[in-house]
DNA sequence: GAATCAATTTGATAGTTATCGAAATGTCGA
DNA sequence: TCGACATTTCGATAACTATCAAATTGATTC
């Protein structure tokens, strides 16, 4: 991929910086990525890695992969606890791109 | 891409499958057709394919190939009469697919 | 320390796609 | 009909990325 760092910052859903949302979009454009978001989501919360490994049928390598990204785009946090990984939602997110979207979905434009 | 056709259907924001929600997020995630998308919704609404074009550093046919990426996954009208071809947001699809996202985003997960 | 298990990194590969120039199609006015 | 213009299609290319097997790193237990 590519992108620096994830700003770990306020809580507050903020607004996102272009280069943000496309970095966050593109994560969750790939369906598995999209899956495994969805079950940490699910899962009450603290999702580890072997939960999410018998949850997609891709093999340890790749679940490893995706879980970078979302890392990288700043969907998810990983608390690394000895031998095992726990994935959880960064809360805010998904709302703050939510709210990008629909905004742009309202004004006063009559399809066709 | 893919994707067998627009199902032109009703334009209350019912539920997106799970095929249609990626092809919609995918569609999103150029930079390019994103930029392209804020344009037609900035824009009082139907634009025309050259205001586009002198929005975007690309050419004519790159263009084209977003717009029909943006057509396909159900996204925009593209109201065609005679030389000039007029572009719309589909009313509704952003807001599903952001309601969709919000709700994975609710849940106790206190992050870390 | 050795064995074991979890997760990551390292190649390597196959599939996808954004991009363009050039050619084609389609529309309109002279 | 011809030329000008808008858009699309074609063909080719470069960049990206999802994927895996194999090797590696790291932690835990014996």
């Amino acid at each position: 991929m590519s992108v620096v760092a994830i700003p770990e910052k306020s809580l507050q859903p903020t607004r996102l910086t272009r280069a943000r949302r496309t970095a966050i979009i593109k994560a969750l454009a790939d369906p598995h990525r999209f899956a495994l978001l969805e079950q940490i989501a699910k899962a009450g919360c603290p999702l580890g890695c072997s939960q999410a490994r018998a949850a997609l049928p891709i093999s340890a390598a790749t679940l490893s992969h995706h879980i970078k990204e979302l890392e990288t785009a700043g969907l998810i946090n990983v608390r690394r606890e000895g031998k095992f990984h726990y994935l959880t939602l960064r809360p805010g997110v998904l709302t703050a791109l939510a709210a990008g979207l629909t905004a742009l979905d309202t004004g006063p434009c009559a399809a066709h």
